[in-house]
RNA sequence: GGACGGGUAGCUCAGUCGGUAGAGCAUCGGACUUUUAAUCCGGUGGCCGUGGGUUCGAGUCCCACCCCGUUCACCA
C-alpha cells in the first residue's frame, strides 16, 4: 500500500500539458522516494512551540546588545510553506511561511547529518514542513531558524508561481483563489480586513441591542428590491422559488411580530450584470428599529460607518484609488434635488412632468429614452453628475417617489420619499428610509409596480399580499437600512474591483 | 449585449516586414559550508485560446467563436 499508487496514471496528468506534467512527474518521484524511505510525506498533526511571528518577536525581545558576548538564542519548533529555498552545497537556507510571517530556515549538513541532508534535497517550494532548533541570527543579521531536525509534512505536487513577480494573471487569481493568497500574501490582509469589518458592525450592532436573525435564502415571491431574481426548484413542493434579492420584506414582518431591533447580514442575490462593482451573490447588512425614523438613523448610521471604517482603516483618513478620504464627523448631508442643482445645474424638483424632466435633462447632455419614467431621469442625472462629487462622506436624501416603493412619504410632500443614501469614495455603500407601514398606501404602490411590471419593466416588484397582511396587523413606525459590505469593503481595502474583496468571485464557468 | 484591450513554456513576459518559437524565474544535472531576486556551467520544457481561410510558408494577415479585463448599458 505505501510504495505504489503515485506513479503518474492520474486524470490531472492526462490534462496536462508537457512542461507541467513533467514538473508534476519530478514531485512524484519525490513523494516516491520519501515513501520508500519510509517517511509518510503528508503527516497528521505537528506540535509548534511558536507561531513564526511570536517567535521573532521574542527573539527579538531578548537579543543581547552589540557589546554582549554570547549570542541570544530561543529554542523553538516551527512550521510553515517553503516558499524560497536557496542551496549551497552543503548548506541550505530556505525561508518558511505560516499565517502571519516568515522566517529563514538554515538546513547545515553538519548539523542534521548526511541522511537528513540528502533527504532534504526532495523538498520543493510549496511543501510544509515542520523544523526544530535554535533562532539566532546570521552573520549577516537575518533571523534564521537553525535547523537541528526537520519533518515534511505535507508534499506539494505543483509549481509554484514566479518568485518575483508572482501570480498576475487575474483569471487565475479568481478561477484559483488559493494560488493567489500564496503567491500573493497580501491578498490575506484584504480578507482580514473584510471580515474584520464585518466583526466590528456585528459588535457594534449587538452593542445597540439589535438582535441578529436569519430569513430565508428561497423566496416564492422576490421582494424587497428592484432587481431581476434568480430561479431554483424544489422538487417535493413541485414549486419553483426565487432567490432572494433582498431580506427586507422579512425582516419588517419581524417588527410586526413585536421585535424592535433586527438585523441580518447575509447574501443577496442577483441576476443582472457583472462588472467591477457587482457580483451576482453580494452581501449586505439590513437593519430595522422600531419607532425610528430616517433622520435618526442617518445620525445612527453615520456613528455606526464612522466607527466600523475607522476600526478598519486605523484612522480618520484613508486613501481610496488615490483620492484621500475622511471620516470625520459630521459627515454631509445634502437633499436630492439639491444635489442635482448644484451638481447637473438643473432643477428636477419644481416638476414632475416626465416630459419637461426629460428635456431638462437632455439640457445638459444627457441621453433620455423613451421607456425612462421621471424617477429614472433624476436617478441617471444623479448618477451622472452627482455621484462623481461624492468622494467625502455625503447622505442624499429625499428620493422621488417613484424610485422607492417601500419607503415612507415625506411629511409634507407627496412627490418625495423619506430616503437617504450614504456615498463614500463615490461608492453608494447603503440605502436608507423611514419605513412605509400603511398596508392601504402599500398596497397601491405595489399596484403601481405592477403597471410597471406590465408595461414591461422586468424588474419592478411583485405585490407580496403576505406582506401586506402583515402590515395590516400593524408594524410599528420604523426605519431600516441596507448597507453593501462588500462595497465596503472595496473601500477599506483601496480595491478598485469588487472581485478584489470577494474570496470567490462569480466568473463564467470554464 | 456594444466598444476597446488581452490570451505565446509551470509563472512573468518579448516576438521586427509573413520565413526553423525566445528570455528571466521555476524545474532537472553539475560546482559551491552564511545565502536572502544567491552565484556560475549545462539541459528539459510549446495545440503560440479554439476552428476555419489566404499563402510555397501564419504566433504574425483575414473570418468566426471561446475566455479574461476595462468601459457603456442594467443594478447595490
Amino acid at each position: 500500500m505505501k510504495s505504489d499508487n503515485a506513479n503518474g496514471h492520474e486524470p490531472a496528468e492526462e490534462e496536462m500539458r508537457g512542461g507541467e506534467a513533467e514538473l508534476r512527474r519530478h514531485r512524484l518521484a519525490k513523494l516516491e522516494r520519501i515513501r520508500e524511505r519510509l517517511d509518510e510525506p503528508y503527516k497528521y498533526a505537528f506540535h509548534r512551540s511558536h507561531v513564526i511571528a511570536e517567535a521573532r518577536r521574542i527573539f527579538e525581545g531578548q537579543e543581547p546588545q552589540a557589546t554582549d558576548e554570547s549570542p541570544a538564542a530561543l529554542p523553538a519548533q516551527l512550521a510553515g510553506r517553503i516558499v524560497a529555498r536557496r542551496i549551497q552545497g552543503k548548506s541550505t537556507f530556505m525561508d518558511i511561511r505560516d499565517e502571519q510571517a516568515r522566517i529563514q530556515v538554515f538546513l547545515g549538513w553538519k548539523q542534521i547529518g548526511d541522511d537528513a541532508y540528502e533527504a532534504a534535497k526532495d523538498l520543493d517550494i510549496g511543501d510544509f514542513i515542520g523544523v526544530s532548533g535554535m533562532v539566532k541570527r546570521t552573520r549577516r543579521g537575518e533571523i534564521t531558524l537553525f535547523a537541528e531536525r526537520y519533518e515534511l509534512l505535507a508534499k506539494s505536487l505543483r509549481p509554484a508561481a514566479e518568485k518575483y513577480h508572482g501570480l498576475s494573471n487575474v483569471e487565475t487569481r479568481y478561477r484559483h483563489r488559493y494560488l493567489d493568497m500564496v503567491a500573493n500574501p497580501e491578498v490575506l490582509d484584504v480578507f482580514r480586513k473584510r471580515v474584520l469589518m464585518i466583526q466590528v458592525m456585528r459588535e457594534w450592532l449587538i452593542a445597540q441591542n439589535y438582535l441578529e436573525v436569519e430569513t430565508p435564502m428561497l423566496h416564492p415571491i422576490p421582494g424587497g428590491a428592484t432587481a431581476r431574481p434568480f430561479i431554483t426548484h424544489h422538487n417535493t413542493f413541485d414549486h419553483d422559488f426565487y432567490l432572494r434579492v433582498a431580506p427586507e420584506l422579512y425582516l419588517k414582518k419581524l417588527l410586526v411580530g413585536g421585535f424592535e431591533r433586527v438585523f441580518e447580514i447575509n447574501r443577496c442575490f442577483r441576476n443582472e450584470g457583472v462588472d467591477t462593482k457587482h457580483n451576482p451573490e453580494f452581501t449586505t447588512m439590513e437593519l430595522y428599529e422600531a419607532y425610528q425614523d430616517y433622520m435618526g438613523l442617518m445620525e445612527e448610521t453615520e456613528e455606526m460607518l464612522h466607527h466600523v471604517i475607522k476600526s478598519v482603516v486605523g484612522g480618520e483618513t484613508f486613501v481610496y484609488q488615490e483620492r484621500v478620504v475622511s471620516i470625520a464627523r459630521p459627515w454631509k448631508r445634502i437633499a436630492l434635488f439639491d444635489a442635482i442643482r448644484q451638481y447637473a445645474g438643473i432643477d428636477l424638483e419644481s416638476t414632475r412632468n416626465r416630459e419637461e424632466a426629460a428635456k431638462r435633462a437632455e439640457s445638459i447632455g444627457m441621453e433620455v429614452t423613451p421607456e425612462m419614467g421621471y424617477g429614472k431621469i433624476v436617478d441617471e442625472v444623479m448618477s451622472a453628475c452627482v455621484q462623481p462629487h461624492l468622494v467625502q462622506p455625503t447622505f442624499l436624501y429625499d428620493y422621488p417617489i417613484e424610485l422607492s416603493p417601500l419607503a415612507k412619504k415625506k411629511r409634507g410632500n407627496d412627490a418625495l420619499t423619506e430616503r437617504f443614501q450614504p456615498f463614500i469614495a463615490c461608492l453608494e455603500v447603503g440605502n436608507a428610509f423611514s419605513e412605509l407601514n400603511d398596508p392601504i398606501d402599500q398596497r397601491e404602490r405595489f399596484e403601481a409596480q405592477a403597471a410597471l411590471r406590465d408595461a414591461g419593466d422586468e424588474e419592478a416588484q411583485f405585490l407580496d399580499e403576505d406582506f401586506v397582511m402583515a402590515l395590516e396587523v400593524g408594524m410599528p413606525p420604523a426605519a431600516g437600512l441596507g448597507i453593501g459590505l462588500d462595497r465596503l469593503a472595496m473601500i477599506v481595502t483601496d480595491s478598485p474591483s469588487i472581485r478584489d474583496v470577494i474570496l470567490f468571485p462569480q466568473l463564467r464557468p470554464e
